[in-house]
DNA sequence: TATGAATGAGATTTCATTCAT
DNA sequence: AATGAATGAAATCTCATTCAT
């Protein structure tokens, strides 16, 4: 009689899950509250502690699927040249990186202040982000790149292009998605081999 | 009679402003209670309230304090033009700049956790990085750069400006100040002229 | 599935509400604490601003309930005439009037408490009031009194009954249920017809 | 050196007394702020406790300044006949207590609300209340009233006229002072002698 | 005689979590 | 598997009173 991974159980916790990505995206993560979350998921306080132990635990259950993909698309980043193709590899990459931006923003942008308040949702963040350099320097040396400090650059190329994306996803700042991609893209050509 | 504005009361708000600038700094914006604040300065929860009507309006004023300096910082961001004059004039500001955010740090990173939850102190911060974006695009037409879109150059490099300087302050990646400088000076100047 | 306003949460803000009136007997309006109530309701601070926003949401629901009865006590007021029969329907409406005063004499109390001090409540106070005087002007007129001016004296029997009611609530005066009734009768008449 | 009854202190105790009048009409008597009076009597919290223990205490001496004055007008309260000139006492007597509302009732409207707090104020006006009627009744039989209660008419009439004068204070109800005082002349006559 | 900054006890309100149904 | 009323610890805020100057 069980219901399994794909019953109706499975469809609460995913639907706590999406409604905790919306009150974050609305309210942020330290002002994102449990009533509101339920409410989104239409369920109830005691449903929420059935499938999570606490608040945290929530938020690290999403940060834990936020980070697989973004895992996986940090280990897609190209070894681009100098040359054109380099650039429409950039380019192409950036395109995904935007397209997961969209989707899990809020997730990231929670990584943001958990990082401050030290909680270990935090830790997530932290890791992804060295992870995140640490790739992007690799591919620099590997791209055959000048006498440029690989590391220092990637640290630089990283802040732009998750800062840039916060930006673009507050619309604190005038900019479309597609102007971004290409400044970015020749931004970061022009850091490693400008 | 009055003890005007070098008076006890005087120091015992600049004492609270300070004290909430370092809890901020170790617990974040939202996580900053009024409690530590107090035993921070060294003084009452009734006296908090003496001087500022509630947490809120502390932070505002932490902001205020930090966006006229910051104000007049990006006021002296230089036209830099391709040469070897024009990368010194920007690393000179870049330095200025690091200066800044190593004091300020703790309440600007609050911006960014103010920003999502939509309070008060987020208006402060989002006009500061549209003044910020703008008066670079300004600089980087006057400095004669070629066809480059200086908006979203402007726009790709504060991110980059920031989010390093963050990346500095919480010490998540393993990077120091002069080295960062130097790769910022290096990426802004390409990302002109490059 | 909903428990309905038979279910437990009902009878918990009736509780809340009932321990209000007492409180507000014991200690007035506005020495009335929140915790006080709570206590007497035997339930939690959390527990009540589940069943009201806040201390004078409350209130404002005791005074709302009072109006109600106040409102349909009014409306009943007879138009007597100056004859025995009068006389007898005029006790019998003081009568009611006195057991209605007995039930919500405390939330009647604080009306006056907060209409001076300009709350919400006060408004709802005030509304009665003038009803009442309104009420009983009118029935003045329709009874066939003489000359007198029914406005007027409409206006001084409601300040009497309101006032003596308060006196026999407060016990400061040595009077007892039944004699207040029939001065009050005796008296009433008399204004009207004297 | 001492500058006496007459000199600064006495006036600034009075400035301090006046403003609280001030204040309690506006905002009652439980809502009243030392910091409100303070600065209505344009001086220091320091200052208030120069001049009084507590808040209280301030209350007790303006409340001690009304019931003097009171007491002399309930002592004249006239035993006044069924004839005309009977009318004219009363009247002129109403006319007395109506100017006395005027200047006081603030603090005879804080007397009301503070009966219900039990405090040391309150034994004050309840005391007033008795010698009210007390006397009233007392002038009741000795005008050679008929067979009624006089106590209980007493009652009836000190409620009305307090009562009334309340409504025409808070200005909800809408009756001239001329008009007032006839009316209450005219019920007063009616319930001893109608 | 006067000041006003400082205090702290006590009030209101919030919200993550529990638990009986 | 689900509910939602209840809880209480912890947060914010108020205000009468004190005290150093």
């Amino acid at each position: 009689m069980q219901s399994g991974p794909t019953g109706r159980g499975a469809r609460t916790r995913r639907r706590l899950l999406d409604a905790a990505t919306t009150v974050i995206a609305r309210r942020g993560y330290h002002a994102a509250r449990v009533d509101d979350i339920v409410k989104g998921a239409k369920t109830s306080h005691g449903t929420f502690y059935l499938y999570f132990d606490n608040k945290e635990a929530l938020f690290s259950a999403l940060a834990g699927e936020v980070a697989t993909e973004m895992e996986s698309l940090i280990d897609r980043f190209p070894a681009f040249g100098p040359n054109a193709e380099g650039e429409a590899a950039l380019r192409g990459w950036l395109d995904e990186f935007a397209a997961h931006y969209r989707r899990s923003g809020p997730v990231l942008r929670a990584w943001t202040e958990a990082e401050i308040a030290g909680d270990a949702v935090s830790e997530i963040g932290a890791t992804a982000t060295v992870r995140f350099v640490d790739a992007l320097a690799d591919r620099f040396r590997a791209g055959g790149a000048p006498s440029v400090d690989a590391h220092g650059a990637a640290t630089a190329v990283v802040a732009m292009i998750e800062r840039s994306h916060y930006y673009l996803l507050t619309g604190q700042l005038d900019v479309s998605d597609a102007e971004m991609t290409e400044t970015l893209t020749r931004v970061t050509h022009a850091a490693v081999y400008g």
